[in-house]
DNA sequence: CTTAGGG
DNA sequence: CCCTAAG
């Protein structure tokens, strides 16, 4: 199904920084790691514009806040930046010629484009921020939407940011892999609809290809092996993307894998953007053109931290093989943490979405696809279709929101996700869109499977497949309880894409950090089968995750007794609740104390972990 | 194959 | 996570 996969950077230009193999002690975690000047992703400003967008809009967008579309409202916030290539490789820094009609791209007075270098002599590039109207021009064009909801409860408002459509002129290159495309505009058009997900549906149908859809696309090192294109931004917003960095590098799972990757031989360059989007989740998705004789349908997803990641399916798979394919990468990203979304109301206070989002359906021509079972083609999905209308929807996956996540952390291990207040309160559908805006006419659907929960966090395989389409809107909350887990198999974000790769290609596997909730099954049998029986606590908790082992187990329970016993600010990675290394703690304490009474005893009582420390303080 | 520990 | 000695 999955042909041939391939992580492209979609702006160009930036490098991942390497992190270099070394010693556990050195390279354990980078909190922050400093990147070239000259290494700034475009995604960081566009993530910084983002940002600015949202607070600098918010004043004149709410006042018309009772617009039904959003679409022209911000016709006066018009802004182009336009950066005229340099045509010579070392007129870097002259030419960015900056318009500016408000106050919002002011701070982008200063920024600096240097474009592809190796690309037509005619070549430009120009980045432009503008209200809500569509270009109808042959450029690429990177749309940033906002839309916020107003529901009942007044303080939950919903922002989204997408980036997406990313078109441009079609590329006749003979060479398919080497898409370099030499004229580029971004477009970051902001919509702000009062109206949940009403502005997904309407206004947004500037996408409009002669041939199809094609997404920016750059190889990271293209066939000169020169650097595509590079930005520059003032000492201000470096100052911003380097936290943005930080922050995405406060995850260590990203620097491991990355710099994983050279020594697996892996073909596919995986990229992390260093910039974590300021706001609201971007991610996007198009089509790309097609080559000739490429019975492939190509597929690109878009997001800051994986700006552009490409896949192509056949035409003869089926949409639910697309569906599957598409959530696959998702699930891929979020296991490295690449793909997290947020959400914010207007004033940047928290409403923070603790949950991961699944790509939901797919969108053809303003009509969700319904037919899992059709192929692509069938679906009208083709290489020569209309694949300008197809999109792809993101929707929340309400599951598996670990305790730490929680602002009730004093909730029992066991009842320790989302409650169905909680999930009450969430916007009611909040949907991102993939693709096309005028794609998406289906009313937004929430949509939980209550059968199958591996839809959303399991990980994906064959005899698991995505039908979204079969799902049920869920409004009443009561669909989103949560059942306590009973081992960890649906604990874990694992994309099915470790399975395949690494195989001979190296020996070590990828680093899979435990999460919460897996650490707190572990934590659970150990309780109660001691320390020193792995292979049952594997059985019991883990015994149908076959990527852990119960060395694994073993392992992770030593480092767990290890974080457990330092201080919380030497602790590393997604923090692990204190009420899990307390009992980690308190479960180490009894069961090396009690290891040869139980051998004695034949048998291993289950542990009291509170009776035995009840009985010491009372001892004591 | 499991455990236990060091790397 | 890996590797390995030891049971």
């Amino acid at each position: 199904m999955l042909s041939k996969k391939r992580l492209n950077f979609g702006f160009s230009g930036y490098q991942i920084p390497v992190i270099p193999k070394a010693p556990r002690s050195a390279r354990k975690r980078r909190p922050c790691i400093k990147l070239d000047d000259d290494q700034i992703c475009a995604f960081e400003l566009l993530a910084a514009v983002a940002g600015k967008l949202l607070l600098e809009s918010e004043s004149s967008a709410s006042s018309n806040a009772d617009t039904p579309t959003g679409k022209d409202e911000l016709a006066g916030c018009r802004d182009t930046i336009k950066c005229e290539q340099m045509e010579d490789d070392k007129a870097l820094d002259q030419g960015s010629c900056v318009e500016s009609s408000n106050s919002l791209t002011k701070d982008w007075s200063e920024v600096k484009m240097e474009s592809c270098k190796d690309v037509n002599a005619d070549a430009k590039s120009q980045i432009k921020l503008e209200g809500g109207s569509p270009n109808p021009d042959d450029q690429r064009d990177i749309r940033i939407v906002e839309g916020t909801q107003k529901q009942l409860d007044d303080d939950i408002k919903h922002t989204e940011l997408t980036v997406a459509n990313v078109k441009a002129p079609i590329e006749k290159n003979v060479n398919n892999s080497a898409l370099i495309n030499s004229d580029s505009s971004v477009q970051l058009p902001l919509y702000r609809d009062p109206v949940p997900c009403a502005s997904f549906v309407k206004s947004r149908n500037n996408v409009k290809l002669d041939d199809g859809m094609k997404s920016f696309y750059c190889k990271r090192k293209n066939t000169h092996g020169n650097e595509s294109c590079r930005l520059e931004v003032p000492s201000k917003r470096r100052k911003f993307c380097d936290h943005s960095f930080a922050v995405a590098y406060d995850q260590e799972a990203s620097s491991e894998s990355i710099s994983n990757k050279p020594e697996k031989g892996i073909k596919e360059d995986i990229i992390t953007s260093p910039a974590v989007p300021p706001k609201g989740a971007v991610v996007s998705a198009s089509v790309r053109n097609h080559q000739k004789e490429d019975p492939n349908v190509k597929f690109s997803i878009k997001s800051f931290k994986v700006p552009e990641l490409y896949i192509e399916v056949p035409e003869t798979e089926t949409i639910g093989s697309l569906k599957r394919t598409v959530l696959f990468f998702d699930k891929w990203k979020s296991n490295k943490q690449l793909f997290f979304f947020y959400a914010e109301n207007s004033n940047g206070s928290s409403n923070s979405y603790p949950g991961k989002w699944i790509t939901g359906g797919v969108v053809l021509q303003g009509k969700k696809v319904r037919d899992d079972n059709r192929t692509l083609q069938q679906a009208g999905i083709s290489k020569n279709g209309n694949l300008d209308t197809l999109g792809f929807t993101l929707e929340p996956s309400f599951t598996k929101v670990p305790l730490s996540l929680s602002p009730k952390a004093d909730t029992p291990a066991s009842t320790s996700y989302i409650t169905d207040q909680e999930l009450s309160r969430r916007p009611p559908s909040p949907i991102l869109e993939l693709g096309p805006p005028n794609a998406l006419s289906d009313p937004p659907e929430t949509k939980l499977d209550k059968h199958d929960e591996s839809n959303h966090e399991l990980e994906m395989s064959p005899t698991n497949p995505i039908d979204q389409s079969a799902g049920e809107a869920v409004p009443d909350s009561k669909a989103l309880a949560i059942v306590p887990p009973v081992n960890a198999e649906a604990l874990a974000v694992v994309p099915v894409y470790h399975k395949n790769r690494h195989s001979e290609l190296s020996k070590r596997r990828t680093r899979r950090p435990f999460s919460i909730a897996e650490v707190e099954v572990l934590v659970e049998a150990v309780e109660q089968l001691g320390t020193g029986r792995w292979r049952d606590v594997k059985m019991r908790a883990f015994n149908n995750v076959d990527h852990r082992t119960y060395v694994d187990l073993k392992d992770k329970w030593k480092t767990l007794v290890h974080t457990a016993s330092i201080a919380p600010q030497q602790r590393r990675g997604e923090p692990v609740p204190q009420e899990l290394l307390d009992r980690v703690l308190a479960a180490h304490a009894y069961w090396s104390q009690h290891q040869a009474k139980q051998h004695a005893k034949q048998l291993a009582e289950p542990l009291k972990i509170v009776d035995a420390q009840v009985q010491n303080d009372v001892a004591a």
